[in-house]
This record gives structure tokens, sequence and C-alpha cells, in this order.
DNA sequence: AATATATGTAAAGTAACCTTGACATGCGAT
DNA sequence: ATCGCATGTCAAGGTTACTTTACATATATT
């Protein structure tokens, strides 16, 4: 999987810190998710699309298996 | 949150057990989701709203401090 | 009455998400 | 040169998602 948390970011011209308080999480989990070391919980990413003001699926690509099987 | 999974299911005439086969999860799981026990993950959440044709937004309703604060 | 199908509960284990805290690096400003 | 800010690493620990197995219930069919 692959995100564009990073890129919607800078855009906004927010820090990590000032993102992490947004979402009410440690600024820890958003380097994780930016360097992709896991995976946001759902609620996270719904977060996430709303600050950025995007649907989840415009802010992460869902790569193989992360797809039903046939589709894409 | 809530989740319309299991009126999408039945919307299109899917057992709990057909729906865990597409998935490629336990059938445990798809009660559990139903149910309320526990919110899937971001992947999983992609892959129903893939079946059921619909956005992820569309499939779950998030409630209070599941939305940023301020917004809904 | 017995069998099949769909749904449900419970328990115990593994893996992933997320936290806290401490410390390191690069860079621009003073 | 050093101070502050933004970013990063590492490690340990808690919580939650998900699995497997086994068993229970309701309904419909034969």
């Amino acid at each position: 999987m692959k995100t564009l948390i990073r890129e919607k970011r800078t855009e906004k011209n927010m820090t990590q810190e000032e993102l992490s308080q947004a979402l009410q999480v440690s600024r820890q989990t958003i380097i994780s998710l930016e360097k992709g070391k896991y995976k946001p919980s759902l609620v996270l990413a719904h977060k996430l699309s709303q600050i950025f003001e995007c649907s989840i699926e415009d802010l992460f690509i869902f790569e193989g298996d992360e797809n039903i099987q046939g589709l894409h």
C-alpha cells in the first residue's frame, strides 16, 4: 500500500507535530504512517481524509492482494 | 462507528460464508464486523467497498471522536 | 425425527497498530 | 557556534484486529 500523507501534509504546510495534534495521535504515529511502517486504522484513515479534504481512496493506493481477486 | 455491511450483504444475497471467502478472511471475522464487535482494518474496509461497489465512506458511519474536532 | 444451511457465542493465540520516552541529525536564524 | 525546529531511529509495552476451533441455535427440507 502506498500513501500520499506526506504529500498532502506538505501541500498544507503542516508539520508532523501539527498533524499529530489534529488527529490526536503521537508524532511517532505520523512518522510511521508516512514511512509506510504500518497501515492506519480505519478511523485514523478517515480522520486523515477529513483533514486533507479528500476521500480515503484518494489518500491510499492499494496494491496486489489488498484488492479483491480479479479486480485491478 | 456504524456499518452497513449486513445490509449490503443481504442486498447482494450473499451468505457470511461467501463474503468471508471473497475477502479471504474467516467467517468469524464477518460476524464480528457485522455485530460491531470490532472495526475492520483499512485494507479489509477497502475490499468490502470493492465488493459492494461503493466508497468506504458509504459503508461506515463515523461518530463522535472518530471525526476530527469541530467537524460534524 | 433427522439433516442441512445460516447464524451465533466463547476462548485462546498471534500479529498489527499505536503509545511513550529517550536520543540523534540536518538546517536555517541569530 | 549554538539555538530552535522539523524530522528521524530505536525499544518496550498496551490495546485491538484477526485467526482457529469447537459448540449452540433456528429454520427449512426431506
